[in-house]
DNA sequence: CCGCTATAATACCAAACAGTATTGTTTTTT
DNA sequence: AAAAAACAATACTGTTTGGTATTATAGCGG
């Protein structure tokens, strides 16, 4: 006898006809930040039935496998980061303002990636490493759409003659991000915000001194 | 022949013969570059016991827990680590020496820490965040660690008026920390040496214009 | 070289693991 | 509103987990 005392999950967009895309999308959403904080083999399909609400039934229903959930945690997490990023770029007009707003969301990035539990490139990258060849590569991928993403707001910064670069725009994106990540790692470790905080500072003052025309 | 002349001044209970402390160091050696490697829960007694060639007998009787050992394999290679820094660091007279001597250490730190699994710093720091609280406040302190050895070079050269600082020198050390493991980072989650390169060579290049006299 | 004890191997435990076949219950379609 | 299809809950699988009580062995001191 069953009582469905808990009506099945909210729908996360009302927009959504079938129940399962539904489900799907909810699983997700739930158990894109457990995945992240406590890594691919950290966390346990009990520990996702018990966040979720939902049993093994349900989640097996909707995914192939825990891999298959794991990977589409990550692209859900991967895709919040990518707009989030986009934001600044776009908003702004010159490409020096691009970057300085780019460097204001990562000042505030410890406060945004809160509630998906870290950093996903940080968190995954570095458990996916030893443990999970697919998320791994996810990760190298995502880390490639970034630095594109600076390199073309650095490329078309140099061509409006706006800013000057002393090296490719894709090194320099890459050189960026990587200090971008550092203090990202350090802050992650320490649990000290200052990380991000002086690291961004820096950056600022970097930019201002080195590429600003 | 031995004469035990000095009579042990309070009563020992060292029975432990040469055997267990050499079982004992075995292990950590054989198991720190795993537990390393795979993060504390990725890496499952049998993994240890399929690596060192012993049973759960022999290593449950010379560690209390998989806790215990994880932490004992950290610390080695955080010992390890310490002293490769060491190195480095007191090879040379003046601090600016120091400094690109260490520098030049970290352009080589994928092969360092190849034969230990990877950055320890990095690799236990993210893994034990969700996981494990006794690891992660290990980790920070070793963080701690070297920050403080890496300062401690930067006050004598400012002290010896070998080099100008701009902000404090415990500050400045923290900083430079952080992008070197922002390298250590992305070429981790990359597997491209080219971060470590690249950024350590700009630090050699800041290092040169921004603090030497 | 013997005997004692320190050390390691064996065999086992309950709990937790990922995964699934089946049955029951909603949704959707007709 | 009934039938069909889609979906989720249940109950269970075999395996692996960390850990331990007990037995066997190896190494050391006398």
């Amino acid at each position: 006898m069953f009582f469905y005392i808990f009506v099945s999950p909210e729908p996360t967009r009302t927009t959504m006809s079938k129940k399962a895309e539904r489900t799907t999308a909810y699983i997700i959403e739930t158990v894109a930040p457990i995945f992240n904080k406590h890594g691919y083999i950290g966390t346990s399909m009990s520990d996702l039935t018990e966040a979720t609400g939902l049993t093994k039934g349900a989640i097996y229903g909707n995914f192939e496998n825990k891999e298959a959930l794991a990977l589409s945690a990550f692209e859900y997490n991967r895709n919040q980061l990518l707009s989030a990023i986009d934001e600044p770029l776009d908003a702004e007009e010159d490409s020096l303002g691009k970057l300085f707003s780019l460097i204001n969301f990562y000042k505030q990035y410890d406060v945004f990636t809160l509630p998906m539990g870290g950093c996903p490139i940080l968190n995954v990258g570095i458990d996916a490493q030893g443990n999970n060849t697919l998320l791994a590569a996810a990760v190298k991928e995502t880390v490639k759409d970034i630095e594109g993403k600076i390199a073309l707001v650095l490329e078309n910064g140099a061509k409006q003659n706006e800013l000057y670069l002393p090296v490719p725009p894709l090194q320099f994106a890459k050189q960026l991000f990587t200090m971008i990540q550092g203090a990202v790692a350090m802050s992650t470790i320490t649990r000290d915000r200052k990380y991000l905080i002086n690291t961004l500072t820096y950056l600022e003052h970097l930019v201002r001194k080195e590429i600003k025309k």
